[in-house]
DNA sequence: AATAAAGTTAAACAGTTGTTTCAAACGGTG
DNA sequence: CACCGTTTGAAACAACTGTTTAACTTTATT
C-alpha cells in the first residue's frame, strides 16, 4: 500500500490514514460503542480521529447522522470480517449446526478482532434507534434464517416454522448471554472455570450438544457429560 | 457539611406523596432506566418528582451517588415484588425448575406493569459500574445458586458444580434474550406468533421442556412437540 | 496563472449540564 | 413569642454540549 498520488474527487470508500471521513467513522464507532450516543462527544471523536471539530458537521451533517452511518459502517465491516460458513452439498446438519454456533460465538466474542463493532450493535439491540431496523434486516435476520433452516434439516422438516424459530432463539440466547452479560457471568463463576469451560470453542461444543440433546439427536447431557 | 444520610422522622421506607427523598428515588429510577446515566438529567428527574433541582444534591450529594442508590433501591423493591417461590419439602425438582423459570420470566418480563426497575438492572449488567457488584451479590447470585441446586437435584448429584453452572447459564440465557433483546426478537418473528408463543407462561413451559429434554428427564422436543 | 471549488482551521455561538449559593419558609422546643 | 436546625426555593455559577461562522489553505479547473 504505497502512497497513491491520485486524490479523490468524491466520496471515497477506503479509510486509509489519509481519509478524514474514514478516520471519523472509525473513531466514532469506538466512542459510541464505549459511551453510548449521548455520552460520546463530537470533540472526543474528533480528537481521536485527529480532525477538527467542524469536520463531523462538514462530512455528516450532524451527530445523529454520524451515529447512523457508524452503525452501518461497523456492521458492514464486521460482516465481511466473519462471513457465514459455506457448506458443500450433503454436509450433515449436525456439523452445520456446530459450525454455525461456533461462527456466531466467534463473531460475538471475537477474540482477535477489535470488539467495539459488536458493542455498538449490542447497544442497538438493547435500545433500538433508527439504525436498528437496517441492522436487523441486513445482518441479523439473514443469519437467523440460516439457523432456522439448519434446524429444519435437523428435524427432517417435521416442525413448524414457529417452533423452529423458538428453538433458534434458544440457541441464540445461550450465546447472547455470554456476549451481553459477560462481565456478570464472569462474577458468577470461578476465574479458572471461565478459562477452561467458557471459551469460544468449548462453548460452541457445549451449546450444540445441549441443543442436539434436547432435540433427541444425541444422548442426553447428564449421561454423556459424566466424565471429567 | 451536614451528613446526608440522616434518617428523617415520619414515613421512612414508604415513598408516599409526602416523602421527597422517595419521590426522587422513584423518578430517578425511571429516568436512569430509560435514558441511561449520562443522558438522564437532574432537572428532568426533579421535575418528575416535583421537587427543586437542589433537592438531589441536598439528599444524595451528587448525581453519581443518586444513581448508586437508585439501583439499590430498585432491585430491593423488585426483590420483594417478585420473591423466589418456596417449595414444601419433597417437591419434585421438575416442578421446582418449572416454577423457577416461570418466576424468573415474570420478574424479567413483568407482564402487567412496565418494569423499569429491570431495565435499570439490565443497564448495569450490560455495562457494569460500581453498583454492579452489589447487585450481583445481593440479587443475581442468590437466584443463580437456587437454580443450580435445583439442577443438582434434577441430575441426582451426578454432575460437577461447573457443569451445573453451565447448564444454569443455558437456562438463564434463553430467558435473558427475551428481556434484553425483546425488540429485536419482535422484529424476527411475526406479530401474532409473538402473542401466541412468546408470552411468559408459554415461554416458561417451553424453556423448561427444552432443558428437561436436554437432560434426558423428558422425551426429546421434536417427538413431543409434533403438534396439531 | 487565474479562478473557483473543496477542504481545514480556530473562534465563537446559544443552549444545557451538574452543582452551588443564599435567603426564605418550615416545625418543633424553650 | 423567639430560637433553632432542617428543608425548600429561585437564581446564578462555571463547565461543557452540538453547531455555526468566517477566515484561511489546499486542490482542481479553465
Amino acid at each position: 500500500m504505497a502512497s497513491i498520488s491520485i486524490q479523490k474527487a468524491g466520496p471515497v470508500l477506503s479509510e486509509g490514514q489519509d481519509d478524514p471521513r474514514g478516520r471519523i467513522l472509525s473513531a466514532a464507532g469506538q466512542e459510541f460503542a464505549e459511551k453510548g450516543f449521548e455520552a460520546a462527544t463530537i470533540r472526543d471523536i474528533c480528537t481521536l480521529a485527529t480532525v477538527n471539530v467542524a469536520a463531523v458537521n462538514y462530512y455528516f451533517g450532524d451527530k445523529h447522522r454520524l451515529y447512523i452511518e457508524s452503525v452501518r459502517h461497523d456492521h458492514e465491516e464486521r460482516s465481511q470480517q466473519v462471513p457465514l460458513p459455506e457448506w458443500v452439498e450433503g454436509t450433515q446438519p449436525v456439523k452445520k449446526l456446530r459450525d454455525f454456533v461456533g461462527n456466531m460465538l466467534q463473531r460475538m466474542l471475537g477474540f482477535d478482532h477489535p470488539p467495539w463493532q459488536v458493542r455498538l450493535m449490542l447497544r442497538e439491540i438493547l435500545h433500538p434507534t433508527d439504525a436498528c431496523r437496517e441492522l436487523v434486516e441486513d445482518y441479523i435476520r439473514p443469519h437467523f434464517t440460516v439457523l432456522c433452516s439448519i434446524l429444519d434439516e435437523l428435524t427432517d422438516g417435521k416442525m413448524s416454522p414457529a417452533e423452529l424459530r423458538r428453538i433458534g432463539l434458544s440457541v441464540v440466547g445461550q450465546c447472547f448471554l455470554y456476549r451481553a452479560a459477560g462481565d456478570v457471568v464472569g462474577m458468577l463463576i470461578p476465574p479458572d472455570e471461565k478459562k477452561n469451560l467458557h471459551n469460544p470453542v468449548g462453548l460452541a461444543d457445549y451449546i450444540t450438544s445441549f441443543c442436539l440433546a434436547a432435540l433427541g439427536k444425541q444422548a442426553p447431557l447428564f449421561v454423556e457429560v459424566s466424565q471429567k
